[in-house]
DNA sequence: CTTTTCTCGATATAAAGTTCTCGATATTGT
DNA sequence: ACAATATCGAGAACTTTATATCGAGAAAAG
């Protein structure tokens, strides 16, 4: 993790821990929803999740809900503090870059406006690709895609390309303003700090499996469950 | 203290950040090598991954390898030292459930095989799927995924398959004898301790980049690069 | 051959995250 | 109505991970 910046005058830092399990609680919580119950108890979640209660009570604490002893959370509040701590109610525009295997998939990802995120259109350097549509989304060539994201002022980029392209690609974004960088190349990109970039690099999470499936082979026991590798 | 014990499987409790970051050092000094360069400081490493050089040095460590003081590290050593590491040199065979977007997207990753993943075949419930292939894979019934796994002694299970599925097919692979589970269904699977399961849920990536985005424009001045939220 | 300089390795310090402990409170049962 | 109990909330203690500091040794320079 790079440095954290040094004014401290962070007002509210939320772990990166907790940021990755609410939307492990909201996914349950919904189930439950389904269900018809009314209300959850950290306890209970945390059964369920096979995690720590206290733990669940504070992840929940950074969105502010409060709940009632002997009763727990009111589930429909809960969720939607959740929805509201992370964002998903406000829709955010998005562009994706490369239309190959894995840009086909995202695009077809339906739920992902559940959650906030609009895939609006996709861009390819591929001539053959433009023009054509996946999954109901646009095809565009890729000479469009700085100016087109500053007219529309679209704020968050998916980067599907292989690892060539991608700064190239990071750049022609930065360069249509947009704030965010979902990088699903494995390289690292070297963009405008004020430019979030979150990595979503499938060998590192491999490497995490392999390591721990070879470790539990040679006999070191340490076979648990682990999260979001 | 303990020196490098090769015999005794230690309990070897390697930080999961260290093993996000091998395969990112892995990747730089792959692009070194290409400009044939034969060693590299942690200095160096350092500088253009922007992570501390004393941090990368600890990570390193974790492999066993040793450096030269004023030399570094022998490339070719280093990246040989990764990849026994991560266990990439034994290659892994794994079966793909869910023969969907995603799965498919996953077969064409034909790098896999690098980092030590050979995916031999899909699995899929649906009719029309089955006797297919999918980037020269063929695509099996599922009903014969728990016997061909335990007779092909397949260690690796890969579930792309909707939310609603994802729990019988994990007890499917449980069954055939499976040690080790990636799961890209956004649910959290309820199977043995001893198998290892992989969650790679996008859902929480997401939430993590909606958050932060949100948080930069509302003003929290917090725009840092993140790792693999 | 000696000095300088750079980089590893180890130890120490700090920060972050997780778990534990305790007290307060509202619901349930007697 | 009152006691029992389950659950939240806050803070302390502990564990894990990250950063900083210092000494040793090898290469390069003089």
């Amino acid at each position: 993790m790079p440095p954290v910046d040094l004014h401290h005058s962070a007002p509210k830092s939320v772990p990166e821990p907790t940021l990755r399990r609410l939307p492990i609680y909201h996914h349950y919580l919904k189930t439950l929803e389904a269900f018809d119950k009314y209300s959850v108890s950290c306890t209970d979640i945390g059964n369920e999740l096979k995690l720590d209660p206290t733990q669940v009570r504070k992840d929940l604490e950074t969105t502010g809900i409060v709940g009632k002893p002997r009763v727990g959370y009111v589930l429909s509040d809960l969720i939607g503090a959740i929805e509201e701590f992370l964002g998903w109610n406000n829709l955010n525009e998005a562009f994706l870059i490369g239309a190959g295997s894995m840009g086909a998939a995202l695009l077809g990802y339906r739920k992902f406006e559940d959650y906030g995120l609009n895939i609006l259109a996709a861009f390819d350097s591929d001539e053959k690709k433009v023009g054509r549509t996946i999954h109901g989304k646009p095809v565009l060539p890729l000479g469009k895609l700085a100016n087109l994201a500053q007219r529309m002022h679209v704020r968050i980029g998916i980067i599907t390309v292989p690892a060539a392209a991608a700064q190239e690609v990071a750049e022609l974004l930065v360069a249509g303003g947009i704030r965010a960088i979902w990088n699903f190349a494995p390289v690292r990109l070297r963009v405008d700090e004020r430019v979030i970039v979150h990595n979503e690099d499938l060998y590192c999470s491999l490497a995490a499996l392999s390591r721990q499936l070879a470790g539990v082979i040679h006999g070191t026991a340490k076979g648990r469950s682990t999260e979001h590798g």
